[in-house]
DNA sequence: CCCCCATTGTTTGTACACAAACGATTTTCG
DNA sequence: CGAAAATCGTTTGTGTACAAACAATGGGGG
């Protein structure tokens, strides 16, 4: 006969029909992109720079010329979470800011020249950091999982 | 023939053979559970639940009684994190803490009536969260995303 | 033309996320 | 046994993330 402790939870698991934390997707993307960002940190070669900010900076290298909240919504980040970002690029001196003439409200942004040099200097270690990621996907795996991933999100 | 600014962004484009943010499993892994974390927010049916708490109570649910160190391993926060997270379900009344009396080092955690009563009510809420989460995808790709997400996790 | 409404950027407050350093224990191993 | 190493929980500091409220500006529609 099996110990009461042990029948108990046998009843529980058959009562409430096994909610695995584990298989959560929530907790599988928070998870990976956890790893994600341990491997950006370790991999990107500039100590300070997070994530976000190269976002940022990639979307900058692609436009040119944006306003902050613009910016904001090409890299998914609200208006409050920008403040930090560019506040922070700021003072390193990898943005510029100016006002925008035809509308001011509007904060005009662009990189400056130790900007487009830090965003060329690191994006080869931004596309290792990608590959590392995905390092336990075979190829075909990978397109898969992209496309799907990119379907949720 | 075409504007120099048009010549200049296309040679800018030959010779950084695109690094498209919006496909970088990074930026995607983050927009994924950001969605994810909006859908948590709005279905989980306790607005001051947050997806981190009720991740530490199912596997209080499950476990019974652990240290804080421990809960943290099996719910992938660290120690600092932990604290705050704790502290939290502590001021609502949902978990028990009490000194192990075999190491005085640690602390026990258990979930309290409240907690229990509060885990199952919002575990089928749980379910529907997964279930939004993933209803862009059929069955099979679920399963087939689901494992793959394992894999990088 | 002017009032209503939307947008832009900012601030405040709460909650993850993790590095780093800390004191208090417990374990390990020479 | 006793010193070194590991573990436990805490604190501090920085950086996302987002809600909510705000002042300033811009764009219509009546």
């Amino acid at each position: 006969m099996k110990p009461a402790a042990i029948v108990a939870r046998e009843e529980a698991s058959a009562a409430k029909p096994a909610y695995v934390l584990e298989d959560q997707v929530g907790h599988l993307l928070r998870r990976a992109h956890q790893r994600h960002a341990a491997i950006f940190q370790e991999r990107i070669g500039d100590a300070q720079l997070t994530p976000l900010q190269f976002a940022a900076l990639v979307k900058l290298d692609d436009l040119g010329e944006v306003s902050q909240n613009e910016l904001g919504r090409r890299t998914a980040m609200d208006a409050a979470t920008m403040q930090g970002v560019i506040k922070r690029l700021l003072a390193r001196g990898l943005i510029d800011r100016k006002p925008d003439p035809e509308d001011r409200r509007r904060v005009v942004l662009s990189l400056t020249a130790d900007g487009r040099a830090l965003i060329a200097a690191v994006m080869p270690n931004g596309r290792a950091i990608t590959d590392e990621t995905l390092a336990s996907l075979s190829e075909v795996e990978r397109r898969s999982f992209l496309s799907l991933l990119k379907r949720l999100a």
